[in-house]
DNA sequence: CGGCATCCCCGATGATACTG
DNA sequence: CAGTATCATCGGGGATGCCG
């Protein structure tokens, strides 16, 4: 379905590298600091705004709205309320947002087996310029 | 999934939902702006400054600088200055680098294949809200 | 050519308190 | 419980000029 939207002309192959092209926007969207650990966080299962807010550890409350609004406006996480008393809220991924959070594991595997190395370097880099 | 305790004795176990485990700085590490987009264009080889502000079309000379100096710090990126006159400076991935960027790779692809659902869902966001 | 220093603006992020 | 409003802060990020 190509989109005939007023992009590039010459845009007829999407490019990150091109600061025009939308694929470009889209990556800026997860590169923020909470974006991924929400998707991720999703990906197990639909949640409530108070359990984000646990598994997530220290986003705030406002934050979390905000990054979640975001994501749900570019179609990538599903609000639903319920509207009881008390509310009841739950976020969950729509399916391009399901897509996106097979990679973003990989990701966070890659973090959690690398990390160690980052460390090490950083130390070393620091210690370096230390003396 | 250990989903029922929280990780108190359990922090053996890397996890990036855990706000105190490095893995969780890892991830912010690559979170920003610029840093997907600079790791996977040094993904096609060692790069000089300059290329890589061509490559990446909108850096600015100083947030190229900076979040090269953050990467190289973090042992993502090698830096190697020949010393020359002019100058001549090349950036590289290292191994952990290396490891990284391909699936950063995968994501650049998703970014590229879906971004039109993305643009689609946020002006049906916005619209049903204008109105 | 690569990059550091400086000034400056503004949006991202966050703590706190309040509302339906 | 979920979300908003307000205020304060921090850092991103651009512009410019200087240096080895």
């Amino acid at each position: 379905m190509s989109t005939d939207l007023p992009q590039a002309h010459a845009a007829s192959v999407p490019d990150v590298f091109d600061p025009t092209c939308s694929s470009r926007h889209a990556l800026e969207l997860i590169a923020g600091k909470w974006q991924m650990l929400i998707i991720s966080a999703l990906e197990e299962g639909p949640m409530r705004n108070a359990a984000l807010m646990r598994r997530l550890g220290d986003v705030s409350q406002k934050m979390l709205t905000q990054t979640l609004k975001e994501l749900e406006r570019n179609g990538l996480v599903m609000r639903e309320d319920k509207k009881t008393v008390p509310p009841h809220v739950e976020y969950s991924l729509s399916p391009v947002g399901r897509s996106l959070s097979e990679t973003l594991l990989v990701l966070d595997r890659w973090a959690e087996t690398h990390f160690g190395t980052l460390d090490a370097a950083r130390e070393r880099y620091d210690a370096e310029r230390a003396k």
